[in-house]
DNA sequence: TTGTATGCGTTATCAC
DNA sequence: GTGATAACGCATACAA
């Protein structure tokens, strides 16, 4: 019934003789002269274990416990413990507990490797965001996270310092990983980005930003209609010498000014002294700077900002209370994104709410629903904005 | 010279015979009786790709290249095309460029999981922190993928929100990835984390707060003392009726708690009248509720507040301005952290720095240097603290 | 319900 | 410098 295997060592010439035979299969090997040495037979070669790295204290190097060797301990075979791993429902109880004692006894971990080398599903999402010190992208991801765990997926992070340059590279690089789904941010990417995506025949959801032509999926919403909305409230509200501030000048922050410079054209208030802009990143401190540049640069007369962030909207409104300006009575100020800091600070901020956290959530169960071969009734989803009207932002009569 | 491979296919019973001739070895292999098709052979089975998932628009479902196509195209064999891209130097510059070239023009991407199990290096770290959404944990992973990415690693990140459970369950899963090292926060791992990070047999540093027994690697400060020492200042200019404000109440704020309650002790100031602490998550929000709450338990007669970090403090700091409370005369507050903005608020706000981003990176390189087989001469790294003394704890005279 | 044989795509080992 | 072979650990297909 059981199969037999011998090994017997025999001379320098000819190593070894392997002779197994099933019930109604026969395979017979025989090997002559010198052959190097298989990797994984014990009789010859103990070193099972590659040298890992030198671990400060002398860690003891132990043998990475394999399905086998747990289909051993329980007198089963390795299927069986696989089956137990994931498809529980398929074994007996009695050898369930078995193997189940055994994993535990052993404490075997699967080696997602070979799992998903052999049945070509890695559970992995690749995500890149463009800078992992933006709030913004954190609460995406915290959306992401919270949908992929319990999903029993893992999330393989890449942040592209907002480079679609390096936004390529990076997608090779998670491609290697074999990711069963891929979320990435916004709608710049190169054409051999795109092209890698394409062949990966994987499902891709762009977020953040409502993108014309996705790849597959898009989960986001038009920066430049949000900037254009809040620009013409406040307009509409009175404030005529309008400024623009804006830092990093990424796609998003491009669209916000388009949507500025829209409003401001259809009021007849344009006028380029306004706007201040820096290929930078943003900070509370560029915002301050920035501030002032435009105070120079407007000589003074500019009377509400626009920013194409909370942190630079903040960052002017600090300033302004350092120069006993007040807001909103000698500068009203604007931001972009509702931060919690937005609603808290004095006088509070008026900003545009996005639902980030929700977008992350949104393109991940679209993704992960593709990935169980759903087809979705939507591939575009606009999930929107909202105005915040708030206190620094207050017409004075 | 060149071995030559038959399939033939014969009957429904005896299948295929394989006949492989080297030059000084024989194998012979004989199947009699109705076997499965072997999944590979493209004799007999040509969908070669797992149905992945489906695509909303319909996705051309592509066969992933292999390093065979590209050897095959090369005119090489697979191990050399291996060598290709893990070892340029070893093949002649021609073969090298029309393998080159075949990688090019099939656009092949290496299967990571393939090599990973070929190899036994994963290329992975395995990060933990405790919260996505605490800006502190994602200057720390600035600080690490700045390191790792250079270094041609993969990060796989995971958020044990605070719990050493969950955090149990993450670091089961992280490991069977077979990451190359592991970078985890605080020293409160649960008995089973530490067996399963000692079995693992790779290196691990704790990051965040000096640990008293570290697994391995530990790269932190001490939040006892750092606390201890801001309140000593702050009793040394003469505050007296000193607060504490802690929300969640992780270790480290708990540590940070202690060190409030020695100097305070030390002082014969102490009073846990004085003292409101929440399990809840910090926020800006939180820091108003819970100055209010101070307020009431100490009957408005609290006149300074060490805050556990910086958001509570500035919470607190916006809700004395809205309650026209002024700060520091009526009330001083000092926050942990020292995030950008507690020195451009108004006024500045004193607090704690924390190298952030260096501990990031510090852990990253000594993970790193460990798994190249290094051994660091120093296995535990205090990186220390700063008081930021601002005008929000100013003495008035 | 359980087991057998084999392939997944890569790399280590050794031969030439 | 280049190639043949086996092995990494698991899951699929199929047989019993």
């Amino acid at each position: 019934m059981a199969q037999q295997v011998n090994n017997c060592r025999c001379s320098n010439r000819l190593r070894y003789i392997v002779w197994l035979s099933g019930s109604a299969n026969i395979i017979l090997v025989l090997r002559f002269f010198a052959l190097r040495l298989p990797r994984g037979l014990k009789e010859f070669n103990n070193k099972k274990t590659r040298k890992p790295a030198l671990i400060p204290h002398n860690i003891p190097m132990s043998k990475r416990i394999t399905l086998a060797d747990v289909a051993e301990l329980a007198g089963v075979s390795a299927i069986t413990v696989s089956r137990v791993i994931n498809n529980p429902v398929k074994v007996s109880a009695g050898v369930r507990e078995r193997v189940d004692h055994a994993i535990d006894r052993l404490g075997y971990i699967p080696n997602r490797s070979a799992s998903a080398l052999a049945s070509a599903r890695s559970g992995i999402i690749g995500v890149i965001i463009p800078s992992l010190s933006n709030s913004v992208f954190t609460e995406v991801l915290r959306g992401i996270y919270d949908q992929t765990g319990p999903a029993g997926f893992q999330v393989l992070l890449a942040d592209s310092h907002y480079s679609p340059l390096e936004e390529e590279k990076l997608v090779r690089t998670l491609l290697g990983q074999a990711p069963e789904g891929l979320i990435i941010t916004g709608g710049d990417q190169t054409e051999a980005t795109r092209k890698l995506l394409r062949n990966a025949a994987i499902p891709v959801a762009q977020i953040m930003e409502s993108v014309e032509d996705p790849i597959h999926m898009n989960v986001g919403f038009s920066h430049r209609a949000a900037a254009f909305d809040m620009v013409k409230q406040l307009t509409q509200r009175g404030f005529q010498r309008l400024g623009f501030m804006g830092a990093r000048m990424d796609t998003r922050a491009q669209q916000r000014l388009q949507g500025y410079r829209q409003a401001m054209n259809q009021s007849g208030l344009s006028d380029d002294g306004l706007i201040v802009t820096t290929p930078r990143p943003s900070s509370l401190a560029m915002g301050a700077e920035l501030f002032r540049s435009l105070m120079a640069q407007s000589q003074g007369c500019c009377e509400a900002i626009f920013c194409v962030n909370d942190d630079l909207a903040l960052g002017a409104l600090f300033e302004c209370q350092r120069m006993h300006l007040a807001v909103p009575e000698k500068m009203a100020i604007c931001g972009f994104n509702d931060m919690e800091a937005a609603a808290r600070v004095n006088p509070p901020l008026s900003s545009v709410y996005v639902p980030r956290y929700d977008m992350g959530v949104q393109a991940t169960q679209m993704v992960l629903a593709a990935i169980a071969g759903e087809v979705p009734a939507e591939t575009k989803v606009n999930c929107g904005y909202q105005l915040r009207m708030r206190e620094s932002t207050q017409r004075q009569h």
